[in-house]
DNA sequence: CTAGGTCAAAGGTCAG
DNA sequence: CTGACCTTTGACCTA
């Protein structure tokens, strides 16, 4: 028969025969016993989103007799009697279950540790980041009592501090040399702080970036010298609390995030065997932010996969931000007194925006 | 899952996934840890020699994002991951290659034995076959002196002669009983007598058999009866060798075929143990022989090993050829008195032609 | 275990 | 836009 051209031979075999149209069926289509007219007429439709609609009642295919039937109809009975476009996924295995779990509570057990370590200790040493990296030891914490006043520039230190005692538990971290953990800590840690510090914050129920005791994370001499523009400030502690809190981001996959991109050389000069051990370990840790996709969204997993990925652009372009923010500040204070552990991460890295 | 329909579940890497598309795998194929998809794609665009083309940048599979993936990449990406439909010979192991080379050496040193005696010593004695298989002494050899000539007949009786000394120092030939070794021995003696003439005649850089002193192999009667067709003992005389020289046919190559071909129970009848003795030594030969290839010709293995086993043929043919002119001249010549060594291996086996 | 094969079903194509 | 026909795919099977 010719291609395109209707088979006037229509049996109307009720067991054998398409479910959609009754026409001699071609085999399994999107899961469906159906004809390559009902199959291509469904695969169309959906992949195209065409929309339709019944002039009559909506019930052309529940009657032999009306007719012409229409594609509403058509396309209704196709979903009716079970046709999928993608099938449904499997259901993850057992142990693959168990490991998923098992790496979610690990990071988040991490996550607690650092925020406690943040949240009640200090420290009156001012070590620079080559001194811990080399030996955690040269930074001495100090445990808070309630009359210790943090500032937002002692904040950051102890925030970049903690973060050096959460990698130094990572076996992507303790397996680089010196030079590669400098600098994949110093070019990653900003991103990754803002994030958390974005999770944290919409976890606490708020929309704007603060520190831990609730008080606003710029120094006095930062906000007098953006008075003009306080916009830049603003905007980088509310655009990524908000777009996580658009998309209902959940603190795991915030986590899963964090690490992704805790591991991701690109941003840094590092040997190349530092550059592949990164990149399996972050390939390890893609896949398994899919898989935790998989299991909490099923069908929807690829696009949620996409949309926790689209967060990193958000957290670059807050980072760069960020990165103004502190080239500005140390051109216009110049000498400034930076805890070194700061000025290594905030005023080293230097990723032009 | 029925067959065919692609399977949404991407559990992407996970150190168990398919190198080339992270999904779950199912084993190594081709060499490379992958899904049974991507096996099965790399195998077709193999095979069948497939080109494709990628209308992105070349680098689908680099990264999450792009999609879709193209077919170009991916096969790109199956060939970067180490797929090859026909692996590697694997290099040879240290034992194994001087376990070879001992076999050549061995090889070569046996036939300079059988050619020094070939040359140096003739006989008056005329035992057959049987006699010499029995006890070899009934061969009573002596040095030649400058002033002894030696005819085409004597030549072809001393070679005869020459080869019983070989394959008496040989295991597969000394395993068997009497009867399989005369059976044996009739039957193959003539396609390698002519071989390693060839051979003989390639490395003296002659393309015409000649004897070992650089006569004509027929004895005159031979050449009278064929006066008027001459060039079938040309051609016996040269075909081989020519195919020889045609395929570069080092005297090593040579020498395996003769030993391959030697122990070849395919053109007699001997005992079913024999049979299966020859059969198991003829295939060790064999392997050794494709070794052999391997270790000098690396890829190009296979088709050299056919080309070798293709000489066989051309040594079948002349071995016909010479199979009729010993027919024709024995129906010419009632009663000529062959040496019984030479009548038991040119008259006796009769393969007709 | 893995190469090789099978075939139901997916993804095109193009005359009508 | 339609749908008969064609090509490609990949889960499963066999050896």
């Amino acid at each position: 028969m010719p291609r395109g051209i209707r088979n006037p031979n229509v049996y109307l075999n009720e067991k054998t025969g398409c479910r959609v149209c009754w026409k001699p069926a071609s085999g399994r289509n999107y899961g469906v016993l159906s004809c390559s007219a009902c199959k291509m007429f469904f695969r169309r439709v959906s992949v195209e989103s065409l929309e339709y609609n019944c002039r009559q009642s909506k019930n052309c295919y529940d009657n032999l007799i009306i007719f012409p039937k229409c594609k509403y109809c058509r396309f209704q009975k196709c979903l009716r009697m079970g046709m999928q476009l993608i099938p449904d996924p499997r259901p993850m295995l057992p142990d693959q279950l168990d490991k998923l779990n098992a790496i979610v509570k690990g990071m988040i057990i991490m996550e607690e540790d650092r925020y406690r370590s943040l949240t009640r200790t200090y420290s009156l040493v001012d070590p620079t980041l080559e001194d811990v990296l080399r030996d955690r030891s040269s930074m001495k914490l100090i445990v808070k009592t309630s009359d210790v006043k943090v500032g937002a520039h002692e904040w950051a230190f102890l925030d970049v501090f903690s973060w050096i005692q959460l990698v130094s538990q990572c076996d992507f971290f303790t397996k680089l040399d010196f030079y590669d953990q400098r600098a994949l800590f110093s070019s990653n840690y900003l991103p990754i702080a803002l994030l958390t510090g974005a999770m944290v914050t919409m976890s606490n129920g708020r929309d704007i970036l603060l520190t831990p005791h609730g008080e606003d994370v710029y120094p006095d001499e930062v906000r007098e010298l953006f008075t003009g523009n306080p916009e830049i400030l603003d905007s980088i502690c509310t655009t990524l609390v908000g777009t996580l809190i658009k998309l209902r981001v959940t603190k795991e996959e915030c986590l899963f995030l964090t690490y992704v991109f805790l591991c991701n050389p690109a941003l840094c000069t590092v040997s190349n065997e530092a550059q592949k051990t990164l990149k399996s370990f972050q390939e390890e840790l893609t896949s398994r932010l899919f898989a935790y996709c998989q299991m909490t969204y099923q069908k929807a997993a690829p696009t949620r996969f996409l949309e926790l990925l689209s967060i990193f652009n958000v957290m670059n372009k807050t980072n760069s931000d960020l990165q103004y923010v502190s080239m500005m500040f140390q051109l216009g204070s110049p000498g400034f007194g930076f805890k070194k552990l700061v000025y290594d991460v905030f005023v080293q890295p230097g990723i032009s925006s």
